[in-house]
DNA sequence: AACTGTGAATGCCTTCACAGCT
DNA sequence: AGCTGTGAAGGCATTCACAGTT
């Protein structure tokens, strides 16, 4: 079992791969990966070790050869996602994702201001949030993103998961209880401006 | 020194502590502020102790007292903030944070494409990136948000670097280098899906 | 009885450091 | 000479567990 932290670095470590066969670069040394991906020499070797993957001394790294063993790993059918909540930023992620990530594709949107809703917003169609259930099922969703005012959070979260859905991304600025075996990842806009502010303030 | 996962989570319970008043609750005990932030007691406690906060066994922790303990440890002046990259994700930012968080202001947004310069945008005004450094300097910000397409990213960051930010939000997909001294927190929407969609996925 | 405060234990992640290879 | 592969050490963060308090 690879860790997360291990996992979110493969899939760097994939991306900058992809960049480098671009450039037709066979092979990569651990000082470089690590250049690139900010991190070190040992934790590279360390995680492409972690991956099964080994290199030679005097080249380092096949670089075909990482790109073809992170995908094995990372591998996951395309999956369907669902959002909810579509304010400002539920609409720049709708406009931002598509092509971004082969990995995910966002089918629907819901919000509860019918005023919102039956419309096609950058391609996808949009719902009342009262068809959630009925709208994950037929179509096979997977995923939910949840981008309403935080009070709405928990109430969607628990809606998704009773449609079935097993994995959510929560951009509202609250934690989400969800039960064991959904997976919850939350990325929260306010906290890290705060953090920015905070970490960057001149010491006084 | 107080750890910036400690930190973050003292961000976290300020906010819990802000609904709390607003419902008129005077205190909480550590298992209930757990169950509201999806920690443990004892990492509460711990971090309570960290802030050098102190409870009673009856009663628990006071919550006015802790709200006005976190302010002392997180405050910081309201800081300044320019935005480069006015696309969607861009503009979902300028929409989102206005009175989101009270220790960032955004007051500029820069891009290179001149139809989206010299306008007011959400209320922010949009400049050519060529006056970044101009702008930073007389309006006093020391913050950056990098909403850019990957490939300027760097060069972004260089600039605002050399214009003398001190910390750097980035949303674009790779990791920017930045010198010791500079804060730079990344934040990325692509890796969060694919590790959304990779824990995500039923075991087979 | 139920909670806080905290030293000690645990566990995870990263880094060191070096043998072995090319 | 310079790199990889990796056991061992080190450093953090979290959790345990219990003495002390109300």
């Amino acid at each position: 079992m690879i860790s997360a932290k291990t996992i979110e670095r493969l899939f760097l470590y994939r991306r900058l791969m992809t960049d480098l066969i671009k450039r037709d670069t066979r092979f990569v040394f651990s000082h470089e990966l690590a250049n690139m991906s900010q991190s070190s020499p040992a934790q590279v070797r360390r995680d492409l070790m972690t991956a099964g993957i080994t290199g030679s001394s005097s080249r380092g790294y096949d670089v075909v050869n990482l790109k073809s063993r992170f995908d094995e790993i990372l591998h996951s059918s395309v999956q369907k996602a669902a959002l909810v909540g579509i304010g400002n930023l539920g609409r720049a992620i709708l406009s931002y994702f598509p092509h971004r990530s082969p990995a995910v594709e966002i089918v629907a949107a819901f919000d509860s201001d019918s005023s919102k809703t039956d419309r096609i917003i950058h391609g996808i169609r949009t719902y009342a949030v009262d068809n959630l259930d009925q709208v994950v099922h037929q179509t096979d969703v997977s995923l939910g993103i949840i981008t309403t005012p935080k009070d709405a959070a928990q109430t969607t979260a628990d809606s998704m998961i009773v449609a079935g859905i097993r994995g959510i991304l929560n951009f509202a600025p609250v934690p989400v209880r969800v039960p064991a075996g959904i997976f919850i990842e939350s990325l929260d806009l306010t906290t890290s401006l705060e953090k920015l502010a905070y970490f960057s303030r001149r010491p006084h």
